[in-house]
DNA sequence: ATATATTGGATATATTTTATCCTTGATATT
DNA sequence: AATATCAAGGATAAAATATATCCAATATAT
C-alpha cells in the first residue's frame, strides 16, 4: 500500500508556491520543469488541488496558479486528502457478517461495530491527526531554511524570470 | 490508496485463532469458510503471517494454523506489516533533486533529509505507534463481548467440530 | 485576432492487487 | 508401506488501480 506520488508532486509545488510574492502564479509547465515531472500530468494534480479550493488557477496568458490561503491555514491533510482522495485506508467490508454462521445470527448481534474496523480507525486517526497539525507553513520554513545561500539565490533568480502577476480575483 | 484487503483477512483469522484452546488448531479451508474468503488466497496471507512468526502451521492430516505467541504479545502493526508489508505510505523520491536547478547544487545542499519527508514521516510513525499499542487481546475482548450468547454458542459449536488438537513443536 | 493558459473528458499504458493452480514435502492414520 | 490430508511456495492469470497522454472547449491578456 502506498500514497499516489501525486502526493508527493503536489506538496512540492505548493511549497514552491507558498514562496511566491503575493498575487504571483506560476504556470504549470514551470513547475513541472522545475521539478522533473510530467507537464500534462502534474497539471491533473493542479486541478484537484484547485477544486479542493488549496490554489487558485488564473487562465489566460500570464496566468498560472497560485495559493488560496495563507500557508499557515492550510494542513498537510487537506492536500494528501485533495489528491489522494477521503478514502479511509482501512475498509472493513464485514467479513463477520459474511460466513455460513453470519446468516442465522439475530438482528441485534451486529449492532455494535466491527472491534477490528474500530481498532484500524483509531490508528487511522491518529495518521490524520499528525497530518492535520502540519501545515503549509511548516513545510516551507523547513523547506528553504537549509539550502546553501548560492543556491537559494540561483533559485529565486530562475523563480523571479518566470512568474506572473495577475489581478486577484474574488 | 488503501490497504490490502488481506489485512482485514488476516486480522479476523488471528482473532478466531485467539479464542481457541492452547495447542489446538483451523485448517485453511475451515479459518476461509467461516468467514466466506476463498481458501487458496487466504492460504496465501496465512503463509505471510506464519512467516512473520505470527502463527505457527502444522502439516499433514489434523494439522493447521494456531498462534505462536499470546494474543497479548502479538500486535495490530504486526499483522498489518505481515500482509501489507513494512514499505512506508509515502515513499519520497527526493524530487528535489530532479529539477535543473538541482544539478548545479553543491554537495551539501542535500545533506538534510527533505522537509516533506519528515513531514509525512512523522504522521506515518503516528500511524505504527497507534496500530503498535493496540494488540491481538485488545480486538478479542471487543470481539466476543457483544455478540448474543445464542450465536457465540452456536460459533463455539461449529468450531469445536472442526478444530483439531496438535503436539506443540518447539 | 492571436497566443497562452486552465478545464475536463476520453483514452492508453503500466503497475499492483487479487486470485487460482499445481508440484513438493510433511505427517497422521490405516 | 500406502494413503489421505495438510501447508509451502512458484508460476501464472485476471481484475483493478495508478500513471500518463491527448484533445476540444473556455478564458483572457496583448
Amino acid at each position: 500500500m502506498k500514497l499516489s506520488e501525486g502526493v508527493e508532486w503536489g506538496l512540492h509545488c505548493v511549497s514552491v508556491l507558498a514562496g511566491l510574492p503575493s498575487g504571483a502564479t506560476l504556470p504549470t509547465k514551470t513547475l513541472a520543469e522545475y521539478h522533473g515531472l510530467s507537464e500534462t500530468y502534474l497539471s491533473k494534480h493542479l486541478q484537484a488541488l484547485t477544486n479542493a479550493r488549496i490554489i487558485e488557477s488564473v487562465p489566460g496568458p500570464r496566468g498560472g496558479y497560485r495559493l488560496l490561503r495563507l500557508p499557515e491555514e492550510i494542513t498537510l491533510l487537506e492536500i494528501v486528502e485533495a489528491i489522494d482522495g477521503r478514502e479511509p485506508l482501512f475498509r472493513c467490508t464485514e467479513i463477520r457478517q459474511r460466513g455460513p454462521l453470519a446468516c442465522e445470527a439475530s438482528a441485534q448481534a451486529y449492532r455494535l461495530p466491527c472491534g477490528i474496523h474500530v481498532a484500524m480507525a483509531r490508528a487511522e486517526k491518529a495518521w490524520r491527526e499528525a497530518l492535520k497539525t502540519q501545515t503549509l507553513a511548516d513545510i516551507v520554513n523547513q523547506y528553504t531554511q537549509d539550502v546553501d545561500p548560492q543556491q537559494q539565490q540561483r533559485r529565486n533568480q530562475w523563480m523571479s524570470e518566470r512568474l506572473r502577476s495577475a489581478p486577484k480575483k474574488s
